[in-house]
DNA sequence: TAATTTTACGTGCACGCACACAAAACTAAA
DNA sequence: TTTAGTTTTGTGTGCGTGCACGTAAAATTA
């Protein structure tokens, strides 16, 4: 018994003197160390105990003015901050996130790379209990995107991860979050001027311009441009238009006299229209590039290839298998690459990090706009 | 008392309750979660105490075969692995982290990029008890790298993260850590061949080769490109000749006839050495694009301006100051950027891991390319 | 002034794990 | 069979925090 007290007393020495921190500089060696301050330290100087602590720290009741105010003071001198792991133990709390993303198809492999990174985040913060779960829908369907949520609103939910595929659908569903007073993160898709505690993805506007710095490199200054626009795209419809109009407004602020010609296509399941409204463009005008502000860029790659229009230079978006096919037959020149893994990964992070230690996120997360090519798409 | 056993009992059947995981599908729903088995759990299965499943789980003596075996063969069906938040409260040990790195200076605000990513990840693993000690170095001094090192030797650390900005001497570095049995990471510039635990830096080559992918859109076909290589750049010598073969064996695979002429700049502090040397090679050349491999592309855009030399293309590395500018004046076309921040912050999370949970980490893990142009340069 | 309520603070257990130590279960020699 | 030694297993404490509960002292009421 004595014994044991001693080796912890002897390792409780140890600690302290390994913290002795020397803050500031000498010889170019920092020590940069937040000094491991416990609530028991707290109360000792304080002279009151540790419950009185906590209690001051969480903002219980119970505690007279008089010692609160001691108590805070001895807090803000030792910058004390809860340590959160000793904490999650303590509280024995479990946490649950519901995930709201659109399903991965073998059409559209998009939304896979997201999940692998909630699953990836899930599993690295499990022991502090806390837990996803899915709720998947058709990317396409509206209906499912509601069906969904009506599934999740059948559980409580701690904090829900949203992929706002669909505009007026997302509304009723923030309005029920709202209500609730549950946190909730978007990704991918950008909704502004709802509560939304964060929003993790591209700036959409500056990867327009981004695609537009690199189409003008790529082609005379004389050239025509065309942006096609599938109809299908209900999903991030916004993004689509952002990405339009900061590509447009690069060549705005060049003064550039270029022409860009903005191309509505039906139906993206029908090659034949395709062909057909493309070939119409084709007759009229003289391309020098095409901007496809979707993921679908192939649709165009395979077009070209069919019509055999060369020297038309092709930027688009998303890794997705057809579009690579595209860059390695060099009919795509550009694919701007969002890291769909990180932002389902950085979502669930953020969220757990609010709930677990209440740490607030920025507005949003832009994910680095990184540029595929033909030649990088295997180190990417 | 009695009340209070009920409520504990209460709370643990919430628990299991919710613990209750409901794997596979269900109206698209997915529940993802990790069961949260305890050591109590096993040990009740197993029909021992707590103290023998752990001398199991850390193959630890004094367990008979039979049990062992029993114990073990329950681990495995629940799948167990221990919560690290409640080992590291127990261990209560601490580790101590070396960072080795450059100094930033007001000339190269490079590294303090790296320095900021290193607290950040300080700051969030701190109640794991791991802390940081930086030993700054003059990153164009040798000597300075190795009194850095010296004074590092002076105390024991459990990790190290360098930046092996100087090969004769990592080398002794490495030989003393190895010894030690000290795990190490490199960041930024890659040693190949040593028994490092990661590296966190860029593709050099693929970098190169993306580098030459933007220049040939660019210029024409038939131009002349110059490498310009600074004499100064002790540093990542390394990373400067792989980004250069990469960007060179682009042309390579892509069978074009047109010109690299590499240049050996002497002394880039000497302004009007720097002007008689490219004076000489645009007598002698038509260049219609220079390629950077350092991040001194701001000397040659100086340069160009001075000369009043247009349209020639200009792709360097990093995002200092002086690099923005030569970006906004359009004189530098294209920078390649290196996520410096990351670099510093994923290397302390990697160490952290291995120390506290054992993970071991990926043999290396290559930061994204990020393309930076005037038009984006604000976003990033 | 006593009885009652309210306020203010201390105490102890639990979270899941690690580890020192106690205890029990064998083993083998006397 | 007893005893000492060895191996195997069980127990208890602490890590830092949260919280239910206990309990003096102070404030209020009768």
């Amino acid at each position: 018994m004595r014994a044991r007290k001693i080796i912890h007393l002897v390792k409780l020495y140890q600690i302290k003197a390994h913290l002795l921190c020397i803050f500031g500089r000498r010889n170019n060696i920092f020590l940069f160390r937040t000094t491991l301050t416990t609530i028991k330290d707290i109360a000792k100087k304080a002279n009151v105990s540790t419950g009185t602590v906590d209690r001051v720290i969480h903002n219980r009741p119970g505690v007279s003015e008089k010692t609160k105010i001691l108590v805070k003071k001895i807090l803000e001198e030792h910058n004390f901050q809860i340590n959160t792991i000793a904490s999650t133990l303590a509280l024995n709390k479990s946490y649950k996130i519901a995930a709201l993303i659109p399903e991965a198809s073998a059409k559209n492999e998009f939304w896979s790379e997201p999940k692998k990174g909630i699953e990836k985040a899930t599993e690295e913060i499990k022991n502090f209990r806390v837990s996803t779960t899915f709720f998947l829908f058709n990317q396409f369907d509206n209906k499912s995107y509601l069906t969904a949520f009506k599934n999740l609103i059948k559980d409580e939910f701690d904090a829900v991860l949203v992929a706002p595929v669909f505009h007026k659908e997302t509304i009723k569903l923030v309005e029920y979050l709202d209500k609730k007073n549950t946190p909730y993160i978007f990704i991918n898709i950008e909704e502004k001027g709802l509560n939304a505690l964060s929003f993790i993805g591209q700036d959409s506007f500056k990867s327009g311009y981004l695609a537009a710095k690199l189409m003008s490199v790529m082609i005379p200054d004389s050239s025509n441009i065309m942006i096609p626009v599938f109809r299908l795209n209900t999903g991030n419809y916004l993004s689509i238009t952002e990405r339009i109009s900061g590509f447009k407004s690069f060549f705005n602020d060049k003064k550039s006299d270029l022409e860009i010609k903005d191309l509505v296509i039906p139906d993206l399941e029908n090659t034949d229209g395709i062909t057909k409204v493309l070939d119409e463009q084709f007759r009229d005008h003289i391309f020098g590039g095409i901007f496809v502000p979707s993921s679908n860029a192939y649709l165009i790659s395979k077009y070209l290839e069919a019509s055999k229009r060369n020297n038309i230079r092709l930027i688009g978006y998303d890794t997705n298998q057809e579009n690579i096919n595209g860059l390695k037959n060099d009919t795509i020149d550009f694919l701007i690459c969002q890291n769909p893994y990180m932002q389902g990964f950085k979502g669930i992070k953020l969220l757990s990090d609010y709930l677990v230690m209440n740490k607030v996120p920025e507005t949003s997360y832009h994910s680095p706009m990184t540029i595929v090519t033909k030649e990088n798409i295997d180190s990417i």
